[in-house]
DNA sequence: CCGTTTCGTTAGAGGCTATCACTAAGGTTA
DNA sequence: TAACCTTAGTGATAGCCTCTAACGAAACGG
């Protein structure tokens, strides 16, 4: 019997066929889109026939919430390492946008456009709010001395907020710092998915400018009002 | 030969026919998204068999692209008669999510993720500019007196979009509005496009008072900065 | 009334997901 | 070593899908 933490040469089989498919997937995706991919078409590509490869995925479906999950899952890694390395909220954004860059289709697996059915598995959402709590840091922490909050006006949004911060877990932000996160999340979102759809395109500007205004724009009026 | 203006009863029950396809198309997009679009499903549907309908559109890409043109034009048309009943940006913005809310399938067909292939013909990115204008217009119109503009600082974006306004045509609007108007957009996409895909599950807070909120944000400095 | 155009059908090629029964190979145990 | 069990991969099959081609039938226009 097998220790924990050894591996028998079946399961390391194992481990390598299915990471070798999600490659092949994440190629596939890359090149046509997520609804493109064709388990039967993997198989072919790495030798084998169609129905071999429900040994290593039950359907198409559980390949597709791996390839989010894996998804979700660098994107933290990123975003957890920048903020090791010291960044601040702009640091992260510009992780989030060099991610983002890097495979777009990959962006749009995690924020794009979902099918109306389908529920993310618990262990996603989790990452999603670990991601979320990075961010929480960032903008906290510009805050050590609660001027900006002290200064900042009660909206009635944050007062919405301090009765609605489930999400945010036991993290200690204020309310204001719930706002700025949310704004943090949409604005560079709204950014990234339309540069990503193609919709800047033949408008001629720069669109990596834009985000640096608008970034600017977040992070600026932290001291200025 | 049929004079202009008139209708043969073949055209009209042509022009039926794919009415009542695009119909059920709609139908079961919301329901299951573009992706699960099936020409086979609606001709079952609608008592034929799958064949008949490529004599109504060419292939399936052909009925996608005739929904996204009618999906953009009743946003066009919306945004038109928001501007002509004497709505101001944020009236436009609350005519954007109604229309958002009321068909979120539809709005992830314009602006959601792409097809990587895929390029919209001319008359759609027609469309597109035309609803840029209308916005271009709404907060022109916010700055007759000029004191806004005059009172911004010209940020190094602004000078950038000087010069790349091919996107605004011969619009007016100086290019603190373009910077204007592109924050507009992307900020509101930011929110819709995340709360239509139900990011926003699960974490309590009611996405309309944000967006007002953001809203507010953008009407806002136009006076106090 | 008759030719022409258009519509809708069936048949079929080729793709896909997914299940099933079966073989062949690998590991385990007596 | 031999018997056994588990697992990987196969072909066959069902049931979808898109899309083409050929054929009958209906409707239109002179």
């Amino acid at each position: 019997m097998a220790g924990a933490g050894t591996t028998t040469p079946r399961e390391r089989y194992r481990a390598q066929v299915r990471a070798e498919v999600k490659e092949r997937a994440w190629e596939q995706i890359a090149t046509a889109g997520a609804s493109a991919l064709s388990l039967n078409a993997i198989a072919k590509h790495m030798g084998m026939t169609g129905p071999a490869l429900y040994r290593y995925f039950a359907n198409r479906d559980e390949l597709i919430t791996e390839l989010v999950r894996d998804a979700y899952r660098s994107l933290a890694d990123g975003v957890r390492e920048a903020r090791a390395a010291g960044a601040d909220a702009t640091g992260l954004a510009h992780a989030l946008r060099e991610w983002a860059l890097a495979d777009p289709q990959r962006y749009f697996l995690v924020y794009g456009t979902p099918v109306p059915g389908y529920h993310a598995p618990d262990d996603i959402t989790a990452i999603a709010s670990e991601i979320m709590g990075y961010l929480l840091d960032a903008l906290n922490a510009l805050d050590v001395g609660g001027d900006w909050v002290a200064d900042c006006p009660t909206t009635p949004l944050d007062a919405h907020l301090a009765d609605h911060r489930d999400w945010a877990g036991d993290h200690p932000a204020p309310p204001a710092v719930l706002h700025r996160a949310l704004t943090f999340w949409t604005r560079l979102h709204g950014i990234l998915s339309l540069e990503l759809a193609g919709q800047f395109h033949g408008m001629g500007f720069d669109p990596a400018r834009f985000y640096e205004a608008e970034l600017a724009d977040l992070s600026g009026r932290s001291t200025s009002t």
